[in-house]
DNA sequence: GTGCCAGGTTTTTTT
DNA sequence: AACCTGGCAC
């Protein structure tokens, strides 16, 4: 029997997302298809569960993979069940962790008070661990060493253990700096984000009681993204789950896609395996493309291995077809881009809100920028990560050291930003004689500042000094006021006392945009300030330590959407374009050589196409220069799995089609299938034959008709300027542009 | 200690 | 092409 709510819950949901709302007792795989309401289910589900449960409210984990995602979710949650009955949480596993460790971690030796450590941090460690080994970090790169370290914790192996496991070169280099890594880490109260995973699951496994008060608090669990899960955060949920068995975990393998982050596809295949007795339910109507598009991307998927067999459909329109265009070069291909979203403006097909370019690299977002401010084409570009930029990690650092004094990653970080005289000289001095003292640098320095009786035997020149001694002041002002003020007037306070603010005030256009991040910065500072001085901060910090760039996304202005493939997952567009569909961009060169990785490439593409209502245009260049080189391209092997007759358009890389691009025996034919592919028989050639002269009509395959303007001899080939009615003028390599000549 | 130049490297993807 | 590093002059 139905409570009230439910009837509205439960309203326009198909069979299968009833089902999935409603199988509350138990394991739940759900398999949900791109575009197949996932969102909808998960929070139809915990409405479900909150509106369902009468006078005793079940405390409800769901565990998201963006922070966006997570406030999204809540957000629906609340519209659907707006008296919010019940003890929710929302968060990433990230976020949910560092909140259990804040608060029960000190059995098993984790300060309340830890700082979560970024990339900057680890690196810094991995650094020191290098130089106390003598190993050359060119033969040893740090990040290589991080990554091992990083895949040791997401298998939950401590560094004892990765020791002995350690089954390559770069591994047991690995495993000799990861002891150590770890060392440093606890030493300077830093968690890594595995830390965040790996220590709550050694939490639950050597505290059973306290295991037993979160299972008793959280009797359902969701996972969200559960494909992109890794063997820690999986355990994690699994033993909150292991009793009541109540779990339900939503994904969809085809969209696995972070795997180099160590995320696990086997944890969705083996689910079923796990908890025996699964009830699956897969949800195989797409409400979101055409059939067009859908069936294209079924195609595209078909050929992986690792999959579980679907079969997605749609009752949406047939819609348009996909067009596939080849360019000259990325230039062209960018001009391509811009002219054909001015026409779909233009004829009212779409708003530039709705209109998203993917590609595999942030690089490649370099040229399309430039060519949409050339066309004065509104865009964001979406990955260009805040809390990466340099004005930004200075002012956290120093946030961070007046919360935690001996954060000695941010303390070097900035001793000298802005410029105040002190060198790496004196740095290693100061450093060096806080060894002596047995004190961390940043307390070496307070000393020096108070003129503390132990400051006399202090080894450093005057001058030097001098400048220490100032900063040390300033210090100490800085972490006086953040027991006073609020964050955001903290943030301003800093860059007013530390010169910050005329360090970036340069005047030059970047100085006004850093500026403008710094002032964004103070903004979302703001939102804190409810928390008080102390309180605004700590939160603030641990916010800005979890914050990804993909939450950056929102969509208020109507613009155009660059984005990476990767951070395209879980939005949608009415029309996308997804360029630079190359072997070597798309597969990636370093994914070519395994073929696991090769269907993660497939898998990537797969995630764009699926993006995509109602418009989907592909394109690849012929020629592409890459870091500062040029190198001929060759269109990406995925073409060969799109079926012809869903495409238009006459690039070369799809009126041949071969066989899918699958199997090994076929992958072998890669360079027969392009090489016949890249010349027609049929005299299209021909331009590289008879000279072209300004005014001869030639018509170009995509471009259509058009004059000569004028023609440049180029290394043996002919640049041509064409004009095409409505087209920006085009220059063109005679040999490339396959123009044919219709009258003289 | 700072600023400039040469030379080598890079980003594939990011919670 | 852009960025970082290391070496050098001031």
């Amino acid at each position: 029997m139905l409570h009230r709510h439910s009837s509205a819950i439960l309203d326009r949901l198909n069979p299968a997302q009833r089902r999935a709302v409603t199988t509350v007792d138990g394991p739940l795989l759900v398999l949900a298809g791109p575009g197949s309401g996932k969102t909808r289910v998960i929070t139809h589900r915990i409405a479900y569960l909150l509106a369902e449960s009468g006078g005793d409210p079940p405390g409800i984990l769901a565990v998201t993979f963006t922070n966006k995602a997570a406030r999204e979710m809540l957000e629906r949650v609340r519209v659907l069940v707006p008296q919010g009955n019940g003890d929710l949480t929302i968060g990433t596993f990230h976020a949910v962790c560092a909140r259990i460790l804040r608060r029960d971690g000190s059995p098993i030796g984790i300060p309340p008070s830890f700082t979560i450590a970024d990339e900057d941090d680890q690196l810094a460690m991995v650094r020191r661990v290098l130089r106390e080994l003598n190993w050359d970090e060119k033969r040893f790169p740090p990040r290589a060493m991080l990554s091992c370290i990083s895949a040791a914790k997401s298998l939950l192996i401590e560094p004892a253990e990765f020791a002995v496991r350690a089954n390559s070169y770069v591994e047991e280099r690995a495993a000799v700096v990861y002891p150590r890594y770890q060392e440093l880490l606890v030493q300077h109260d830093l968690l890594d984000f595995d830390d965040l995973i790996m220590r709550t699951v050694a939490l639950f496994r050597e505290h059973p009681a306290v295991l037993d008060r979160y299972r008793e608090r959280f009797r359902h669990v969701l996972v969200d993204e559960f494909q992109d899960t890794n063997v820690a955060q999986y355990t994690f949920a699994r033993l909150l789950a292991a009793e009541h068995r109540n779990i339900c975990v939503v994904g969809d393998e085809d969209q696995s896609i972070y795997s180099w982050r160590h995320a696990d596809i086997g944890n969705i295949l083996n689910f079923e395996r796990d908890f025996p007795g699964t009830h699956v339910v897969v949800l195989e109507q797409n409400y979101r493309s055409t059939r067009t598009i859908l069936q294209a991307a079924r195609r595209l998927i078909a050929p992986n291995t690792m999959r579980k067999e679907k079969s997605l459909f749609t009752e949406n329109d047939v819609g348009e077809r996909i067009v596939v265009f080849e360019a000259y070069d990325e230039n062209e291909e960018a001009g391509y881009v811009a002219t054909q979203i001015e026409r779909l403006l233009a004829a009212g097909v779409a708003r530039p809100g709705e209109i998203a370019v993917m590609y595999r690299t942030n690089a490649q977002s370099r040229v399309l920028e430039k060519e949409f401010l050339r066309h004065r084409l509104p865009h964001r570009v979406v990955g260009m990560r805040f809390y990466e930029r340099k004005e930004i990690r200075d002012l956290l650092a120093y946030l961070r050291l007046c919360r935690n004094p001996h954060d000695v990653a941010s303390f070097e970080r900035i001793i000298n930003v802005p410029p105040r005289q002190i060198g790496a000289k004196t740095l290693a001095d100061l450093r060096q004689w806080a060894r002596e003292i047995g004190v961390t640098a940043p307390e070496a320095l307070e000393l020096l500042a108070e003129d503390d009786d132990r400051a006399a035997g202090c080894p450093i020149g005057a001058r030097a000094r001098s400048a220490l001694v100032e900063f040390g002041r300033l210090l100490g002002i800085l972490r006086r006021a953040s027991a006073e003020m609020v964050v955001a007037r903290l943030l301003e306070r800093i860059l007013e006392l530390t010169g910050y603010r005329e360090l970036l005030d340069d005047g030059t256009e970047e100085g006004e945009s850093r500026l403008d991040n710094v002032r964004e910065l103070i903004t979302v500072a703001e939102e804190f300030s409810g928390y008080g001085p102390e309180g605004s901060l700590a939160a603030f910090l641990e916010d800005a330590a979890l914050a990804a760039d993909a939450d950056e996304y929102d969509r208020a202005s109507d613009a155009v959407t660059l984005i990476t493939l990767h951070a395209a997952k879980g939005l949608e567009f009415d029309v996308v374009f997804i360029v630079g569909l190359e072997e070597g961009l798309c597969p990636h060169s370093r994914s070519i050589e395994d073929p696991r990785q090769l269907e993660e490439e497939r898998r990537l593409l797969y995630v764009g196409v699926t993006r995509a209502r109602r418009r989907l245009f592909l394109t690849y260049a012929n020629r592409r220069s890459h870091f500062g080189e040029g190198s001929i391209r060759e269109p990406s092997r995925f073409f060969r799995d799109l079926p012809p007759e869903l495409v238009q358009g006459t690039a070369r890389a799809v009126q041949r089609p071969g066989r899918s691009s699958g199997s090994v025996r076929q992958q072998s034919r890669a360079h027969s299938f392009t090489d016949t592919g890249s010349r027609e028989p049929d005299g299209q050639q021909a331009s590289a034959v008879i000279p072209l002269r300004p005014g001869d009509r030639v018509v170009h395959p995509t471009f259509g008709q058009g004059v000569v303007v004028s023609v440049v001899d180029r290394d043996g080939d002919q640049e041509v300027t064409v004009a095409f009615p409505n087209l920006p003028i085009k220059r063109l390599l005679a040999s490339y542009a396959r123009l044919r000549l219709v009258s003289s």
